[in-house]
Order: C-alpha cells, then sequence, then structure tokens
DNA sequence: AATTATTATGATATTGATTTCATATCGTGA
DNA sequence: TCACGATATGAAATCAATATCATAATAATT
C-alpha cells in the first residue's frame, strides 16, 4: 500500500497524509481520519521514497575495524545512546581489519546512503585521506586524531607515559614493552611513545630488546611474553599496549611460575571487565570509550546541524587504576 | 549529480548507465564512455532512489539486546561475515536491553528499510508476536525458540545439565545455582531446568535457597555469591547460567579465602575469553555463538531468495571445556 | 474596515533511479 | 530466403514519497 492508495482509504488528499508524518499544517478532523485508517491498514511509509524526495536517511554510517572488541563495543554503546535518542539508526560495517572494506564502505556512504560517518579506523592511508575528501556528509573520527575531520581522541600518550612511571616509580630497572603495530598512531606509536618517555624520564634507556609487537589478542600477548621470558632479560616490569595482551602474557607468566608483582609489575591499558578478576588483578588505565562514543556521536548531530569549516579536536583524558598487579613496595 | 546529468556528461542514454549498474544487454562503447565518465565525475547512483523501484534495499535489520556483550558480539560477527559477503550491510539496533526499544525497532522495519530481519531477542510477548507476523520481509531468530519462524539457536538445557552434572559426578553433594531471568527462554530458563534435571538425576533435590537469580554482569554474580555463601548453607559446587556471573562469583568466593574447587566447583557457560585467565581457570561450556550467527544469516539469505511457509529449527549443540575451577578429585 | 499574518488545502511537479515497451540489428539454423 | 532468438537501444511510464504553488479561510493587527 502506498501513500495515495491510503489517502483515498483515509479520504483525505495525499498532501494531507504527508503533512500527518511531517508535522505540517493539518486540521484535528483529518489528523483523527488518518490516525483511524492507519489503525486499520497498518500502512508506513516507505524510507526509500521520503529519502529520494527529502534527502534524508536518517541513517548514520559507523566503520568498525570488528565488532567483539570490549573498547570497541563500548564505543558503539555511547554513539548507539546518543543517536538513537535523535532518531538515527546504526548501518554497521565490520572491516575485520580489512584495509579494503574500509575502503569500500567509505564508498559505499557516498551513495546517498547515510546522513553522517563515524570512523574508527586504526590506519590511515592516502587512500583513505583522498576518499574521506570526496564524502559529502559530515565524518566524525574516534579514536584517532586526523588533520581537517572532527575527531575524539583519548591521550594514548599519557595513559602509556603514567602507568609506565607508575611501575618505575616503584623501582623497576629492566622495563619491558609489549605493544601493537605503529601504524595504529593511537595505541601502536602512542604509547609506545609515553612508554618511552617515562622510561627516558626514569634515567634509563629503551632497549629493543625488551621491546615486542603483539596482535590484539590474548594469544598474541602470550606469546609475545615467551619471548620477552625464556631468557636472560629478566625484565622487572613489563607494559602492554592493551589489557589483552596483558591477560595473554600474565597467563605466560603464571604458567611459568614468574611471580607478578614480586618478579614482575604488569601494567595495561583499557580497564576491560575482566581485569579485576584475573589471577592478579591487573593495574590498567580507564579510558573513556562509552565517552568517546557519546562525544563523537554529539559531534556529528552538531556538524549535521550546521556544516561549519572548522574542525575540533576533543581529547579525553584517563584514569590510573591500580591494582595488585603492580603493588610491590620497594 | 543524478542520473540523467551523468549520461549527458557521458553521452549515452540514462537507460544505458542503468543497465551499466544492472548488467544489463549493453554495447562495448557504451561502458567505455560511462566508465570514462565515472572517472572524471565520482557520479555514484543514489541507493535510496533504486530501492524504491526495485524494493530492494540491500540492509538487514538486526535486533540486539545490547552491543557490550562478548556473546552477543561474536553472533554479530558470524552475522556480518555471511552477509557482508553476500553485499548486504547491516542496520544494528541496540535495545539496550529495552522492551519498548524492541518493539519500535520492528515497526522501523515495517517501513520499507530492510530487506530481512535477524533478531536476539531475550523475551517474547504477545506484542513481540503480533508485530513478527505483521513483518513482510523474512525474519529470524538467534538464541531462542520461537514456533513459526526460522530459528538458530542453542542446546541451554543440554549445556547446563551436563556442566552440572559433571560437578555432581565429582561427589557434590550440595549444588547452588546462579541464573538469569526465567523469562529469556534460553538463559534463564532452559540452564534452569538442565541444572535442575543434573540436580534429580543425582538422586538430589533442587533447593531455592540454593538458588539465586542474577543480572548479566560480573557485579551481579558478585552479589548473589554472597547470598550464597555468608551463611550456613555452604554449597560445594556453584553452577552459573553465564560466565560473566561466574567471575563475579568467583571474585567473591576469593575475597572470603573460599577455595575453588576444593571447597567449592565452579562451573559456567559461555566460554568467555577471559575464562582461562581468571585466577582460578573456569570451565565452562563452549557455545557456538559465531556460528549461530552464520546459520542464521544462512537462513535469512535462503528465506529471501525464496520465500517458503515451512519454519527450520537449527539447535546447535554444545562442548564441554573442563578447566581447574571442577579439577577436584573425590 | 482594511490589511496583513497565520493556518489549511489539494493539485501538480519533482526526486533519482528502474522497468516496460516498442523497435532495430545481427547471427544462425531450417 | 525466411524465421527466430539473442542482443541492443532509448523514450516514457513508474515507484512512493516530498516540495512547490496557487489559493482559500481564519485570526490578528493597524
Amino acid at each position: 500500500m502506498n501513500i495515495s492508495e491510503f489517502a483515498k482509504e483515509a479520504g483525505v488528499s495525499v498532501s494531507a497524509v504527508s503533512r500527518y508524518f511531517n508535522n505540517g499544517y493539518l486540521a484535528e478532523d483529518k489528523k483523527e481520519k488518518i490516525e483511524a485508517a492507519l489503525k486499520r491498514t497498518g500502512y508506513m511509509p516507505s524510507y526509500s521514497a521520503r529519502a529520494v524526495r527529502s534527502k534524508v536517511t536518517k541513517l548514520i554510517g559507523v566503520i568498525l575495524p570488528k565488532l567483539s572488541s570490549e573498547s570497541i563495543s563500548r564505543v558503539t554503546e555511547g554513539i548507539s545512546e546518543v543517536l538513537g535518542e535523535e532518531g538515527f539508526e546504526l548501518l554497521l560495517v565490520n572491516t575485520a581489519n580489512d584495509y579494503n572494506r574500509e575502503i569500500s564502505s567509505l564508498e559505499l556512504f557516498r551513495q546517498n546512503r547515510v546522513d553522517g560517518v563515524i570512523l574508527l579506523a586504526s590506519v590511515f592511508t592516502d587512500l583513505h585521506r583522498s576518499l574521506l575528501a570526496k564524502m559529502r556528509v559530515p565524518v566524525v573520527i574516534i579514536g584517532q586524531q586526523l588533520k581537517g575531520y572532527n575527531c575524539v581522541c583519548h591521550n594514548d600518550e599519557g595513559a602509556a607515559y603514567s602507568m609506565t612511571k607508575l611501575m618505575l616509580n616503584k623501582g623497576a630497572k629492566r622495563p619491558a614493552f609489549i605493544g601493537a603495530n605503529p601504524d595504529d598512531k593511537a595505541a601502536g606509536l602512542d604509547r609506545r611513545l609515553g612508554f618511552e618517555r617515562a622510561v627516558k624520564e626514569a634515567g634509563l634507556t629503551v632497549d629493543p630488546k625488551y621491546c615486542e609487537i603483539a596482535k590484539f589478542s590474548m594469544s598474541s600477548g602470550y606469546e609475545k611474553a615467551r619471548r620477552l621470558f625464556s631468557n636472560r632479560l629478566k625484565p622487572d616490569c613489563l607494559f602492554c599496549a592493551t589489557d589483552n595482551i596483558a591477560a595473554g602474557a600474565m597467563q605466560y607468566l603464571r604458567e611459568n611460575n614468574i611471580r607478578v608483582p614480586d618478579d614482575v609489575m604488569v601494567g595495561g591499558v583499557g580497564d576491560s571487565r575482566f581485569d579485576k578478576v584475573l589471577y592478579v588483578p591487573l593495574s590498567t588505565v580507564h579510558l573513556h570509550y562509552k565517552t568517546a562514543g557519546i562525544e563523537g556521536a554529539k559531534m556529528l548531530l552538531s556538524e549535521m546541524k550546521d556544516r561549519s569549516e572548522v574542525h575540533r579536536i576533543l581529547q579525553l583524558e584517563y584514569e590510573i587504576i591500580e591494582r595488585e598487579s603492580t603493588d610491590k613496595h620497594c
């Protein structure tokens, strides 16, 4: 059933029906007629047809590197909360860390599919930049900084610095690091830089032998911990760029009877739900993931309302959460 | 830029452009002309306009009770994998366990927004049923069974039964239970029934004092464990309907020096990522969440291809994963 | 009382695509 | 040579809505 069939059924004009759904001028008696007919027929206007003419889809494209990650799903939850309230729905694309899918979804979103885009990318290439430049709808980037775009990001460098410093202040002399791919500027490079700043500030040197790069998984953290601890290096503190990596590393430590925090202190980033139930509760840094989603969504909304050429960067702060994994007295 | 402007720019007819994007008859020279113009202009056909005429949105509506849950995001990952390959995108609605949002998104999906719907609901009311009946597009339900619909579900009763039996076989005599709201048929009721069957089969009786109902969170598991263990009941085994509940409960046990598994064995359901890094690695039941997503998506695809009146129910099996939390010798 | 602003109305144009239709061309087998 | 199916074409109809427009009926202001 389309609008004209429905209008006939309700005994009003097509325009009246359209006005009913779009808050135009409409007399009370017609409203009632329409509502009665609505109950009889169950008619609903077609969103696609509406979108053709009005150029509003009420859809926001959200591009994610993966779905089953605690940090990412917290961001998404924040996004969904704010946008849902404003009547927007999320068109979600899971790129599974596949570079090409990231590009192709940006392509897709150019086809008048969405009113705005939120991008949680880990890496930015020239192709990313050129596609983003072609976007005709507002874009907000969460978790990374990109010049010329609205961004909500975390103080990754500071978070890594503070956590590392916390351990060094307790007398650690052989700091080790398990990080992420430095192409990922936020979680890879910045957290590495924060670690290095703390090490240098403590009068120590950053030894590449004490640094490993892992994937964002527990098993990868386990593997890299083996490389660091199965020889004569004997690190006395370990900073991990994510809690997942830290949890995997600690599993290796437990299996090999390396005591936490007595033999080695361990610190992570992310404040994952499981941190406090690990065999040694993990010290970590809380990043405001959900807030990032909320603020990013708000940014997008205001950008959609009145598009401006000024781009804002919102950097969220962090909070150190100290637990037993760094609870060592020197 | 629309199709007729673009056709003019390319020097071909509107029909030719449409055929180019829809694999109709088209001479080679026109294809080339169009491709050249495509590069010059960056034209992309509008999805909304296409949808009006062809009634295909290439969008699948997915309704979820929450986003930041490991089990749910695994299901979603499976869905996204299969549908992404077929060129479908996900229109995701996070209902945040809010009954009304579940209803209103079903309403929304009736407005010719999506080609199909996947529903991960926890509770079914009469309103659900009547709205589902009005759906004009195929629907698949994951995680629950509902008569008259295509469903992919888990053997929740069996999973709970086997895990409980495992503990009772090791000589437990005072089994305790922390479950979920029984309105949730799968995770609430069925897992409770599985627990009860195992208890009765072992010649014991189900004592309501030993049974608690929690929310799907660690903190709720912690709370309910307090109720069970801060008195003279002294359960010697504890079955939890989810790993989150189990992890919270174990935190309480640790804080109160109740040893796992010596004083009490603990078993969960879900095979969460963190299970093996808990202070006592948790015995659990692996449910094939991702497979459920994959199979549900396949079901939807085949239903969209040729709609049949026959509805299938696919029940996935489970696998017991035994770890230290039940590693007790009697 | 005259003038203006606000509310209300429905026919018609418009949006940007696909589908239909009438028609033309070409190669192939009877 | 004729008939037929496959290929190819572009004008026009169609899809289901909103936007525009001309106009009427009130209400408010001078």
